[in-house]
DNA sequence: TTGTAAGCGTTATCAG
DNA sequence: CTGATAACGCTTACAA
C-alpha cells in the first residue's frame, strides 16, 4: 500500500474511477482520452463527463511505463551559468516542447566524473540525449554510447560515434579572427586559453598556431569565465601584445573590464577579440568584436536530429557552422601600425 | 508487444533476467540494488556479478511508477531568456541535484494559455513544482492551486493559497532607489514600465507612486527587455527626465545603450537604474546601479521548501527578499543639482 | 464498437 | 533471509 502521492494519480484518480463512473471499461476510456475515433459518440460523452467530474488526469508515469517512451529528453551541460549553453537549453526547450516534449536539465558543474552519471541517469529518465560540450574524454564517451544512445553530440565530434553531431568549425571562425586582425596590422597576438579539458579550446588554440608564422603568437593559460578573463588582462599589456583573442565572449568581457580599470585604451592600445556572441557581446563598451555561433540554432538542429532518431528516421547530415565574423568596436587598428586594408 | 525502446530497460535487460541469471528472485535482486541489508552476501555477490554482466540498469519509469514518485521537481519560467530566471534555474538545479532530484523545465515564453497548460503537465510529471513568477492571473492561480500541489511560489505572492512563498520587496527596493536618487537632487523620474501582467511591475509601480510627491513620475510603457528599453529611451529624453527608474536591468541596458548612441551622458545628463542586478549589471559601462537580488538564492531556498513539502515537513517560512542597492556607475547627482548628501 | 486480460518493470507485503 | 504475489495506472491485442 503506498501513499498514494505520486506523480500523478495523485488525488487518487485513476482510469479505474473514470471507467466505473462512465459505466465502461477501462480500455474505453484510455481510447477516450487519446482520441481513438472507434467509440460511439454516446460513450464519449459519458467519459468525457466523468473525467472532468472527477478531475481525472492520466499519470504519464504509467504511460511512459505502458508505452515505452517518456515524451522527455535531457540536455547536459557542463555550465548552466554559462550563456552560451543556456541558449543552446532555450533553442531546444522550445523546439522540443512544439512536438510536445518536454525537456530534463542536467549540468555537470565541469565536474568529469559527475557528468558521465548525469548523463547516465538522465538518459534513464528520457528518450534521449543532447550530450552539449561534453567534457568526458573520449575513449569514455565511446565507451557510453551504447547505453546513451538515441543521443546527439553538440559542439563535440568523436569520428568513432555514430551519433548525429553539431559542430561549430572553431578553426574557421579562428581564421576570420586572424585574418581581420592582420589587417589591422596586428603583430602580436595574446590568446586567453580556455580550460584544458575543453575540445573547444583544443581546436582554437590548433589553428591559432596553424595559421601562426605571420605574427607572433603568446598563449595564456586563462579559463573560460570573466573572472579568469579580468585577471589574466595584466599578462596581457606584460607581453606586450596588441591584441587579444579570447577563450569565448565572457573572457573577453573580463578582459575588456580590467583593461578599462587599468585606463588602457580599446581599441586604442589593445584590440580584442571573443568567441561565441553571446547576447551581450554587442552591449558591451566598446561593442565586442567576435566570431558569432548560432546558438539557439543548435538547439533546434539538436532537436531535429535527436526527433528523427526517435522515430527511427535517418537524421540530417552533421553540420559544421562556421561562424561569421562580427566586428564591432573592440578591434581597432594596432597602435602605430599601417592599415592594409 | 512493444519496440522495447523504452526510457529504461531498453535493452532489454530487466530485473527479471538479472534474477534468473543470478538464480534468486526478483525481490531480491530489488533488494540488493536499493542496497537493503537483509540478503545474503553471497547472493549480493551472485546478483552484483550478473548485473554487471547483463548491464541492467533498473528503469526508472517502473520504480516511479510502483514507489509514487519520481524524483524530478519541475520548473515553469516564463522566459527562458531572461537572466533573472536563469539564475534562478541554476541555483535550483544545483540545490536539488544534491539531493538525487533532477529537473524539468517548462518555459511559456510569456503566453499565459500556456503557462497553465504546461505548469498542470509538468506537474504531472514530477513530485514537486516551482512556479517562477507565474503570469496567470490570481483567480486561475488559486483554481489550479490543487492540482498542482506541492508547489512553491516564486516572484509572487498569493495570500489565498497555502503554498510557501519566496517572493522580493520590489516596493522596498524602489524605495530605496528613489531615495538614492532624491538624494542626488533628481526631480524628475521616468518609470520604464514592465509587461503589464507582470505582478512584479504592478508591486514596482504602485511602491514609485507611493514614494511620489517629493518628485514627478513619468510613466513610460515600455516591456522586458533589451530592446523594449532602446526603444523607450527616446521618449525619456523628450519628456526631460534626469533619471530613468527601469523596470529590470536588461531594459536599463538597453536604456544605457540607447543613451550611448546618442551621445547622452550617464550618468552626467541621465541617470540609470536598474532591477534585479544580473550578472553583467557591474560590467556594463558605466556599471550598472541596481536593486540586487539574490537569484540564485532563490533557486536554492525554493528547493528548501518544496522538499520540505515532499517531506512532509513544514517549510521554513515565507522570506521577503529586501533588494540591496548596488550603487554604481550610472548614477550621478543630477543635472545643475545640488547634491543633498 | 466494446470489454477482457495480459503486459510494461518495479517495489512491498506477507508467508515460509 | 528469501520468494511468491499483488499492486502501481495505463495501453493494446484479441475476442466477443
Amino acid at each position: 500500500m503506498r501513499t498514494s502521492r505520486a506523480g500523478a494519480g495523485r488525488d487518487g484518480v485513476t482510469i479505474g474511477k473514470v471507467a466505473e463512473a462512465a459505466g465502461v471499461s477501462r480500455a474505453t476510456v484510455s481510447r477516450v482520452m487519446n482520441g481513438l475515433a472507434t467509440v460511439d459518440p454516446e460513450l464519449v460523452r459519458r467519459v468525457r463527463e466523468a473525467a472532468t467530474r472527477l478531475g481525472y488526469e492520466p499519470s504519464t508515469v504509467a504511460r511512459s511505463l505502458a508505452l515505452g517512451r517518456t515524451g522527455m529528453v535531457a540536455i547536459v551541460v557542463p555550465d548552466l551559468e554559462n550563456p552560451m549553453f543556456q541558449r543552446v537549453l532555450h533553442g531546444l526547450t522550445d523546439a522540443a516542447g512544439e512536438h510536445g516534449h518536454r525537456l530534463l536539465v542536467a549540468s555537470s558543474n565541469e565536474n568529469v566524473r559527475e557528468e558521465v552519471v548525469l548523463a547516465a541517469e538522465a538518459r534513464r529518465r528520457c528518450d534521449g540525449l543532447v550530450l552539449c560540450a561534453p567534457r568526458m574524454p573520449t575513449e569514455e564517451l565511446i565507451g557510453l554510447a551504447g547505453k546513451l544512445a538515441p543521443f546527439v553530440l553538440v559542439n563535440r565530434q568523436v569520428p568513432e560515434i555514430p551519433a548525429p553531431s553539431l559542430a561549430v568549425d572553431h578553426a574557421a571562425g579562428i581564421r576570420a579572427i586572424v585574418a581581420h586582425l592582420l589587417a589591422l596590422g596586428h603583430g602580436r597576438l595574446a590568446y586567453l586559453a580556455g580550460p584544458e579539458t575543453s575540445a573547444s579550446n583544443r581546436d582554437r588554440l590548433e589553428a591559432l598556431r596553424g595559421t601562426s608564422g605571420r605574427f607572433e603568437l603568446v598563449e595564456l593559460r586563462c579559463g573560460a569565465t570573466f573572472a579568469d578573463g579580468h585577471q589574466v588582462a595584466d599578462q596581457v599589456l606584460r607581453e606586450r601584445a596588441t591584441a587579444i583573442v579570447a577563450y569565448n565572449d565572457l573572457v573577453a568581457f573580463g578582459a575588456l573590464s580590467r583593461l578599462h580599470e587599468l585606463g588602457v585604451e580599446v581599441p586604442g592600445q589593445v584590440s580584442v577579440v571573443g568567441f561565441d556572441d553571446i547576447p551581450f557581446a554587442r552591449y558591451t563598451t566598446p561593442p565586442l568584436t567576435t566570431a558569432s555561433v548560432p546558438q539557439s540554432e543548435l538547439g533546434h538542429q539538436a532537436w531535429q536530429r535527436l526527433r528523427a532518431l526517435l522515430d527511427h528516421r535517418t537524421p540530417d547530415p552533421d553540420v559544421h557552422f562556421v561562424p561569421r565574423l562580427e566586428v564591432r568596436g573592440s578591434t581597432g587598428p594596432a597602435p602605430g601600425a599601417l592599415r592594409y586594408i
